[in-house]
DNA sequence: ACAGTTCTTGACCCTTGGGTCAACTTGCCT
DNA sequence: AGGCAAGTTGACCCAAGGGTCAAGAACTGT
């Protein structure tokens, strides 16, 4: 590969990971291109699909991160805290970040290294909730499967809220919380309820213009 | 109106009502005008928008079927299945329905018969909460924007898995309806657990290829 | 320093969906 | 029956986004 080549390549790396993490992992790809400074045409050029590119830059975006509250929540010595502790800092990563929100949902089947990280969060996530239900703590019957529909409903509300109520997400976590827990402790949401005005606003984002 | 102008209203309605409900409020406009038989110019000149055809057949479509939701729910005994049944009859009408799905969610500000019945819907949603919460039956934080919050996550949720487990919004109410109760029963849901194909193949759709 | 290969460019094509309007048809009233 | 208003049509416009490719620019090895 040429010098030049490797150069574009790494500034359409660049640009895909900002705008990733900007806008999620469906910015056009123009828009990508434009950012790095090469025309479209380059950038099909040096990836090909869209899966490709995702692919070379979503472990620096997401993985770590993933791993690390995996692993933190293993380490708790109460499991049903390590397991609350999991759900929300999944949660609050979604929320902060379109592009952990869109990896944990896992669409684009087509880029590998996008789906290993989502089968090793998933792993983590079995592991953790066994914890805890072996414990006691939570109700025996929820899967990871459950928990993975709820993080891909999470990524959708928590980008609808963000402009609005970028908190918002966390009621309805800490609702689920209350109703997996075997022994809930009845505490408050950490977030105010929002106003009428507000979910009005949510309501049209919600799977409305992305 | 001349008399063919008002037979073209009638068919544009009625293929929008059918449209409507196999697929949204946001099935393109030209393939209801081909389903009714018009070009889709006539659609524009008799209607305009989308939001006026919206408005014009919304009425049938759900008012009836989400007032009497509740109104049966205000009409338990017990307001905490009052409250139980209210949720878990929205989210099924909207499962079953993708237009009540679009109404109950209420996009589409400029259509004011539809945002008049959802501003109904919320007011019942605020008695049918109020009771129970007046029952200390449900934690007494919880506000109509909570669940329409909820409703609005369903919706795409219920969407999503319609082809591959049309029940499992089933789980994720009853974990919801556990986490609200102050004095839960700890039932089982009433729908099986994913398996890892169905919930690869639901993230798919979330908010996916519409 | 130049040939030859590699790479880049941007004009071009496609599709989907919203929307407009001049020219044509058709219903209705006299 | 005929004329005119009312209604209909479909070709046409737009924008966004995905994708391709001939022509030209730019590296690089000798």
């Amino acid at each position: 590969m040429r010098a030049d080549a490797q150069r574009n390549a790494e500034k359409l790396r660049a640009a895909a990971a900002e705008l990733f993490q900007e806008r999620g992992l469906k910015v056009p790809l123009k828009e990508i291109a434009r950012r790095a400074g090469v025309s479209h045409g380059t950038l099909y050029n040096l990836f090909g699909t869209r899966e490709a590119l995702i692919d070379e830059v979503v472990t620096g975006l997401a993985a770590d991160r993933l791993d690390e509250a995996a692993e933190h929540a293993l380490s708790f010595e109460d499991p049903r805290e390590g397991f609350a502790y999991y759900i929300e800092k999944v949660c609050e990563l979604q929320a902060t970040d379109p592009a952990v929100a869109d990896v944990v949902s896992g669409r684009f089947p087509a880029a590998e290294c996008l789906m290993a990280i989502c089968g090793r969060a998933q792993d983590a996530a079995t592991r953790i909730i066994e914890r805890a239900q072996l414990a006691g703590a939570i109700r025996p019957d929820f899967t990871s499967e459950d928990l993975l529909l709820f993080f891909g409903t999470n990524a959708l509300l928590a980008r609808a809220v963000a402009d609005t109520a970028p908190d918002a997400w966390r009621r309805q976590v800490a609702f689920l919380l209350q109703g997996l827990d075997t022994a809930p402790a009845q505490e408050a949401p950490s977030a105010a309820p929002l106003t009428g005005q507000q979910v009005y606003d949510v309501m049209g984002r919600l799977a409305g213009t992305p």
